[in-house]
DNA sequence: AACACAAGCAACCGCCACCTC
DNA sequence: AGAGGTGGCGGTTGCTTGTGT
């Protein structure tokens, strides 16, 4: 029969949030930090199921969700980690702190995934490859990914290595946290900017010292950023892309990619674990970690496998200073953009 | 101007993993 | 050790908005 649903449904709304509901779960929150996210509809007295009111929080309230379009660089990005992934959108959400899993797969699922397809209908015109054969033998499956695997990986230094030119070395910061916000669509829901206003307003409006003394202080973004992340390291249950991880991930992956797409060596990446392991989360270790537990689950096999491959590949093959080089036309992201 | 269709996106649903007792 | 509770995640749905006729 399955679970009982995680709150009675009797009486529990559903559907888009009201600015009302917003600003009562981002108080909430204020106060109390991110989790715990079954006492928030009894202690908010909203009428809203406790997981409606964290996948609120975490896709649209929450502070420094970045809105609008997507940057060709974020696109990159996205492509190359769902080749190398697959729709494990909370992992490649992970290194777009700015962006959240369900932005991405939306995504991803509305305009990603049919230039692709565009594409590779284009490539398959003009190749033999039998990429759209749905019932692979395995051998063929496993021809398949390595493919899948080499293109992205070329695909994803070139993605690194172009946007490396595009942004001044002055600027160290990420260029996806140094991107300005873009206001999106003008309603309500899609508006996290809004929200931000309306909470300040409401602030101002309706002050309670006691509850907000830190909003009272100082109502901006970043300090809202500052207060959550005490909550956060505190030992909540925050996503990967929650906390610590936003104001660093990028500027890592950046790194840590660009170096890799220069040497990959085990050497290089202890250095990576060194540098990068304070600020990892799960996933980061997940993905840059040599295998080092011997009761991984089997989820993560395929990506030791990836990670192998790409250090074997990376290592021995001639190719690689072609692939470091100006012979990207082949790469998908190359004909993709 | 009105209708139909398509696209985009916010939100929900159900499964799974982890944690606590 | 295992049962129950909770949060997280990915797939999917359905409403809203945009575009074409």
């Amino acid at each position: 029969m399955g679970r009982p649903p995680c709150c009675d449904k009797i009486g529990v709304k559903k559907g888009p949030w009201t600015p009302e509901e917003d600003i009562i779960l981002v108080s909430y929150i204020q106060q109390h930090g991110p989790g715990n996210w079954r006492a928030v509809p009894s202690n908010t007295g909203l009428l809203r199921c406790s997981k409606s009111c964290r996948l609120r929080w975490t896709n649209y309230l929450r502070p420094g969700i970045k809105r609008g379009n997507f940057t060709e660089h974020e696109e990159k990005i996205i492509i190359h980690l769902q080749a190398l992934l697959g729709n494990r959108w909370a992992a490649i959400a992970s290194y777009l702190p700015e962006r959240t899993d369900n932005d991405i797969k939306n995504y991803w699922n509305t305009h990603l995934r049919k230039k692709l397809k565009k594409l590779q209908g284009n490539d398959e015109n003009s190749t033999t490859s039998s990429s759209s054969q749905s019932d692979f033998s395995k051998g063929q499956w496993e021809r398949r990914l390595q493919t899948d695997i080499h293109m992205a990986k070329k695909a994803l230094c070139d993605a690194l290595s172009l946007d490396k030119s595009d942004h001044s070395p002055a600027n160290p910061i990420s260029p996806i946290l140094a991107q300005q916000p873009v206001q999106g669509s003008s309603s309500y829901a899609s508006s996290a900017e809004n929200i931000s206003k309306l909470l300040q307003n409401w602030m101002k409006n309706s002050p309670k010292p006691s509850q907000l003394s830190r909003a009272d202080s100082e109502n901006t973004q970043s300090s809202f950023n500052n207060n959550l992340s005490i909550g956060s390291g505190s030992g909540s249950s925050l996503s990967p892309s929650e906390g610590t991880i936003s104001a660093t991930t990028p500027e890592g992956f950046d790194s840590l990619f660009s170096e890799s797409c220069n040497a990959f060596t085990p050497e290089n990446n202890a250095i990576f674990q060194v540098e990068s392991k304070p600020n990892l989360n799960a996933e980061n270790e997940f993905l840059f970690q040599v295998e080092s537990k011997s009761s991984l689950e089997e989820s993560q096999v395929p990506l030791t496998l990836l990670e192998k491959w790409l250090f074997d590949d990376a290592i021995n093959a001639p190719a690689q200073e072609e692939l470091m080089g100006i012979g990207m036309g082949l790469g998908l992201s190359a004909n993709f953009f």
